[in-house]
DNA sequence: TCTGCGATAATA
DNA sequence: ATTATCGCAGAC
């Protein structure tokens, strides 16, 4: 049920795709279905937090595969990474949309600004606000829990053929094709 | 529905 | 100076 670090331990462009249909759980109760991700490939990939090595910024992408790397940017918002392959790569998958499932009570108040449910968890910094993840939740594991956040399979398999386009908001390494997302799903940020 | 722009601060 | 973004205003 819980996807075990195995799961993490390898490539993020697979497991990019393969996150598409899980399920982001918060303790409290919200949750919401994983329909957008983008995969950052470590010192090789000029986009990524990690290219041009480790920091005190980005140390946790360098961990154990299963912790979750959360980034402060844009001066105002946080992101979130389950980082994967080995430890010491620098590789994870950003989290870029949910459709939410459960707790939207909960969402609907961590983010006042927002009107309408759809845009609850439609963009990565989005996702965040709703589901309480901030600075607190750098480095925890999503596989023992013990933060108060895991990923769960709850039987949905991934889409079959899921849309593939570049990533989304940066301005090097632009043509890769390492953003997937659900076909025809209204929660995604750009389509 | 779409486009442009300002907010706001850590990082390198 | 740049940034893995968001929300609002204004146009259509």
């Amino acid at each position: 049920m819980v996807l075990e670090r195995a799961f993490y331990r390898r490539d993020p462009r697979t497991v990019a795709p393969e996150l598409l249909n899980k399920v982001l759980r918060h303790a409290d109760g919200r949750s919401g279905r994983i329909v957008e991700t983008e995969a950052y490939c470590g010192p090789t990939d000029p986009a990524a937090h990690s290219w041009r090595g480790r920091t005190a910024r980005n140390a946790t992408m360098f961990g154990m595969p299963g912790l979750l790397y959360v980034y402060f940017t844009y001066g105002m918002h946080w992101c979130c990474n389950p980082v994967c392959g080995e430890e010491g790569e620098g590789v994870a998958v950003l989290l870029r949309a949910l459709a939410p499932l459960d707790g939207l009570a909960a969402m609907r108040a961590a983010r006042p600004a927002c009107r309408s449910d759809r845009d609850l968890c439609r963009g990565p910094a989005r996702l965040c606000q709703a589901m309480g993840i901030d600075r607190a939740q750098d480095g925890i594991d999503l596989v023992d829990g013990a933060g108060g956040f895991s990923i769960v399979d709850d039987g949905v398999p991934p889409p079959a053929a899921p849309v593939v386009t570049p990533r989304v908001g940066i301005t090097r390494a632009v043509d890769e094709p390492w953003r997937w997302y659900v076909p025809n799903d209204p929660h995604v940020s750009r389509r």
